[in-house]
RNA sequence: GGGCGAUUAGCUCAGUUGGUUUAGAGCACCUGCCUUACAAGCAGGGGGUCACUGGUUCGACUCCAGUAUCGCCCA
């Protein structure tokens, strides 16, 4: 083992890869049942197929590769499946769109047999690229383990939950309106739509009654949507229009004959009072229309274009009714609109054409407005799966993280759900296992049940994605077989991902474990923050404003990556970010990588091997550890308490704080600087106690950060492990010695810090430079402190320069000095030649001005007898003592600057 | 319209049941250092009426109510 050729930069490129493949090799990564651990599970939230790792999934992915490593280092048997997913609508189009630029030809020209083919075919080829990102940045997925959500056996849970919740009655088809995205030409769940405020326009059309010259007018934003109207409705509570409810109108360019009803959907203060019925077409309508029984006019295809005559729909029978006008027929759905509006009005028949916002939905997938569609598709009935998983997070089963942040939004979706449109009218996907004979009758089988008699064909329609992936903790784990991995790992522990789906798969994951494990997949749930770009954008392709992990983790490293996301991140806050942020994270890997460097410089093996736990506290009862090293390793248990608790409790902002704190501050700008003199030293036994101690203490150290930054601290635990098969994941956590808990230790580097830390600012404010050594004079010491500065003489001189320290009760200032007071003691240090009498002045002053302001404050919160009649005893002493202390202070600076004016 | 979150230094954010925090960190900025681990570094420094208005309290960055601005979710 040779130290002397470690580079002076980190340089992560070949190490990374390397510390990967030793994993891999090692198989620490994968986990079994083990009856002597605990087991402790995490499943991914699957990537779809067709992504590339994000800055999301990066930050996603590394929290859940922290909670796997530490709770491996904790002694658990930990698992974390890794996996994709199908994702139809995605993936379908994804694939369109390359047949068509490669080869020039639609799904159609393959037929469905050939094209799900293909898209096995670029699945294989390209499925896989996801993974390797999440390689590159460290994951340590079980995989071994890794699932597709249509692998063989996943398909079958898929096949099994249908039928199941079919039997039971929680599975039904129906002929409703549903969100139908025109792009995809398929049907999506109420979900899947986003809402956006749309400035659109409100058209004021003239109907003409049937019975007389006279037109009442309706106000609409969907003119289009006319040629299905089959009703005109009006305010229950409207009574100057009473009268006319029975009244006929026609609806122009189709000719229909409706009538006018009232309903309480209509508010009589919007547009003109009279609203157009298209049951079709609109999910309000849709229910005016059940509640009116009125006609429901189909007048557009699935692609969003209009139809040739307009579709009566009568349960599953659907005749051709009106034909539609030439100019309309096979138009697309917003060039109809204009030009149905072009027609009303060359007829005369646009009263008024106004601005008006509303909401409209759009597809998540494809961007476009959805339609509203009636439409025969396959729907779970969610209420009773509902009532059990509301129960779940209310009696704190499941939890969810940031705590209290989203109790309320799961509940009220959850009271106020609505049944699950499942069918989606793709060719990717797990096939709706519903069979029809001639007669239409309906079969839901695994197989299908076709005789020699009778010819049953299969539904032609695959089921949501999410349909599947509400199954992922249990059937990657084997489910519907009870495998021994199924009864090990399941309920997994925790979850973490984004919230913005909640709804589309935590709730579901909740109800489909409750409804078919009898169990919640998980106990908690941390629901992680999404990363912005600086101005606080989320990161898109659309927008081009995204920052890519790989290019960041080739400039960088991983590590360097991952620590800059969670030092820049808080509990379930969102993160802003720009390339340059990912320096904190290199700096930081660079600073352990020297800090290492450093101690290499002094390590031999017989050190190495002599740097554990025993060591330490036999070099502690020899008494050879000094105030430094004692300060260490107190410091060092606060840190541990900190670190484990922030990764418990899921504020790795802490933990990381915590790490960042501790190592940089403490460690390496107080400890290893105050190792020097005796690393440096004559004293072999001191140079020992302090190297092992100082290793120890780093060692501490990388098993702290491991899980945060991997690479790195496997790379150096490897270069000072005496095995080949060392490997720091496999570790055990650091734990709390108490016998090193030592708060008068602590007190006692805090004064000297304070000591050095009040020379450093006069050398720093009064231009002393760092070669001149400096003296030092300590009036008002005791004789504890006499005794500390004389021992640690060297402490000063290492870092203030310090080569002479005079401590007393009472010393006199010396003529030409800078002074300060530091725990009520008068600390001068001469500058003959050197001083600025007005600088000195200055500096005083300003202390004196900010003591004055902050004792006034406390002063009069002193005299205030509300606060000594009502405030705690304790309060009030602390209080009196910060007064005191203070006025002493004060006195001391003002006596100082009285002496300089004279 | 309903729910949730945010508002603290130029920027990004912490801030522990209300008083030991004299409101902190990183970045940026200014000054001085190529000090034999690290200039991707070291030392020193400047910079905040804690969004606003009320209330509760002896005491409010912290609790409550309202207002404003921004963001997200739901209808």
């Amino acid at each position: 083992m040779s130290f002397t050729e470690i580079d002076k930069i980190y340089d992560p490129e070949k190490i990374e890869e390397r510390i990967y493949q030793f994993w891999l090799d090692a198989n620490v990564f994968h986990g079994k049942p083990n009856p002597d651990k605990k087991p402790y599970s995490i499943v991914i939230p699957p990537p779809n197929v067709t992504d590339r790792l994000h800055m999301g999934h990066a930050y996603n992915n590394t929290l859940q590769d922290i909670l796997i490593r530490f709770k491996k280092m904790l002694g658990f048997e930990t698992m974390w499946m890794p996996g994709t997913d199908h994702a139809g609508i995605a993936t379908q189009t994804v694939v369109e769109r390359d047949l068509k630029q490669n080869e020039n030809k639609t799904r159609h020209d393959f037929g469905r047999e050939k094209f799900v083919e293909r898209v096995w075919e670029w699945k294989e080829k390209h499925g896989a690229i996801i993974i390797d990102q999440l390689k590159k940045l460290g994951c340590a997925c079980d995989w071994e383990r890794e699932r597709f959500t249509m692998d063989e056996g996943l398909s079958e849970a898929v096949q099994d939950v249908f039928i199941k919740l079919y039997e039971r009655g929680l599975i039904y088809k129906g002929q409703r309106i549903v969100n139908w995205d025109p792009a995809s030409a398929t049907a999506l769940a109420d979900d899947e739509v986003e809402h956006k405020e749309v400035q659109g326009k409100l058209y004021h059309i003239k109907y003409y009654f049937t019975d007389s010259d006279e037109f009442l007018v309706v106000a609409t934003t969907r003119p289009e949507t006319l040629l299905g109207d089959s009703g005109i409705a009006i305010a229950p509570d409207d009574a100057e229009k009473q009268h006319l409810i029975g009244k006929k109108v026609i609806i122009p360019f189709v000719n229909r004959e409706v009538a006018i009803f009232a309903d309480e959907h209509v508010d009589k203060e919007f547009g003109s009072g009279f609203v157009k019925a298209t049951p079709a077409h609109d999910p309000n309508d849709f229910e005016m229309g059940e509640r009116h029984n009125l006609d429901q006019l189909v007048v557009m295809d699935k692609d969003g274009c209009i139809l040739k005559y307009c579709v009566l729909v009568n349960g599953s029978e659907h005749t051709e009714e009106l034909p539609i006008p030439d100019f309309l027929a096979g138009v697309e759905r917003f060039e109809a609109r204009k030009r149905i509006v072009a027609e009303l009005r060359k007829q005369g028949d646009i009263v008024k054409i106004e601005e008006h916002v509303h909401s409209i939905g759009h597809s998540y997938r494809s961007k476009v407005p959805i339609e509203p569609y009636l439409s025969e598709q396959w729907f779970v009935k969610m209420k009773p799966l509902a009532e059990k998983a509301l129960e779940a997070v209310h009696s704190g089963k499941v939890k969810l993280y940031p705590e209290g942040r989203y109790d309320k939004t799961y509940e009220h979706w959850m009271n106020n759900i609505r049944d699950w449109c499942i069918s989606r009218q793709l060719w990717w996907g797990h096939r709706i296992p519903a069979w029809y004979n001639a007669a239409g009758e309906i079969k839901v089988s695994a197989t299908d049940p076709s005789t020699a008699d009778e010819k049953w064909t299969q539904d032609p329609d695959v089921l949501d994605t999410w349909f599947s992936s509400q199954l992922w903790p249990f059937s990657t784990l084997g489910w519907p077989e009870e495998t021994e991995s199924l009864k090990y790992f399941y309920p997994t522990n925790t979850l973490v991902t984004g919230a913005d789906i909640i709804f589309f798969w935590v709730a579901r994951m909740i109800m489909a474990g409750l409804e078919f494990r009898e169990e919640i997949p998980f106990d908690n749930v941390y629901f992680n923050g999404i990363v912005r770009d600086e101005n606080g954008h989320k990161m898109s392709k659309s927008l081009g404003n995204g920052i890519d992990p790989l290019e960041m983790i080739e400039k960088y490293s991983a590590d360097a990556v991952r620590y800059t996301l969670l030092s820049l991140s808080s509990e379930g806050q969102d993160i802003f970010l720009g390339k340059k942020d990912f320096e904190i994270g290199r700096n930081f890997t660079n600073k352990l990588w020297n800090s290492f460097r450093f101690l290499g410089m002094h390590l031999n093996e017989e050190i190495i091997a002599n740097s554990n736990l025993d060591d330490v506290v036999s070099y502690k009862k020899a008494g050879k550890l000094d105030l430094a090293d004692e300060w260490i390793l107190s410091r060092y248990t606060t840190t541990i308490r900190r670190v484990t608790k922030g990764f418990e409790e899921f504020k790795f902002h802490d933990a990381v704080n915590a790490l960042h704190a501790f190592f940089w501050r403490e460690y390496c700008d107080w400890y290893l600087e105050l190792s020097k003199p005796r690393l440096y030293g004559q004293d072999e036994e001191l140079r020992r106690a302090s190297i092992t101690v100082a290793l120890f203490t780093l060692k501490g150290i990388l098993k702290l950060l491991h899980p945060l930054i991997p690479f790195i601290t496997e790379e150096i635990w490897q270069h000072i492990g005496l095995s080949e098969k060392d490997c720091i994941m496999q570790v055990e956590w650091p734990t709390i010695d108490a016998q090193f808990e030592n708060k008068n230790i602590e007190a006692d580097a805090d004064f000297l810090q304070s000591l050095i830390n009040a020379v450093r600012n006069i050398r720093g404010e009064m231009n002393v430079p760092p070669k001149n050594p400096a003296s030092l004079l300590i009036s008002g010491a005791d004789d504890h402190v006499a005794e500390l500065v004389k021992t640690y003489l060297p402490y000063f001189n290492q870092l203030a320069n310090v080569d002479n320290i005079q401590a007393n009760h009472e010393l006199k200032r010396p003529e030409l000095s800078a002074m300060a007071v530091v725990n009520k003691m008068e600390v001068f240090v001469p500058l003959s030649g050197l001083i600025d009498i007005d600088k000195e002045k200055q500096r005083l002053e300003k202390e004196r001005t900010r003591l004055d302001k902050q004792l006034i404050g406390l002063s009069r919160k002193l005299e205030n007898n509300d606060f000594l009649d009502r405030a705690p005893e304790q309060v009030i002493e602390r209080e009196k003592q910060k007064l005191q202390d203070w006025r002493l202070t004060l006195d001391k600076i003002t006596e100082n600057l009285e002496q300089l004016s004279n």
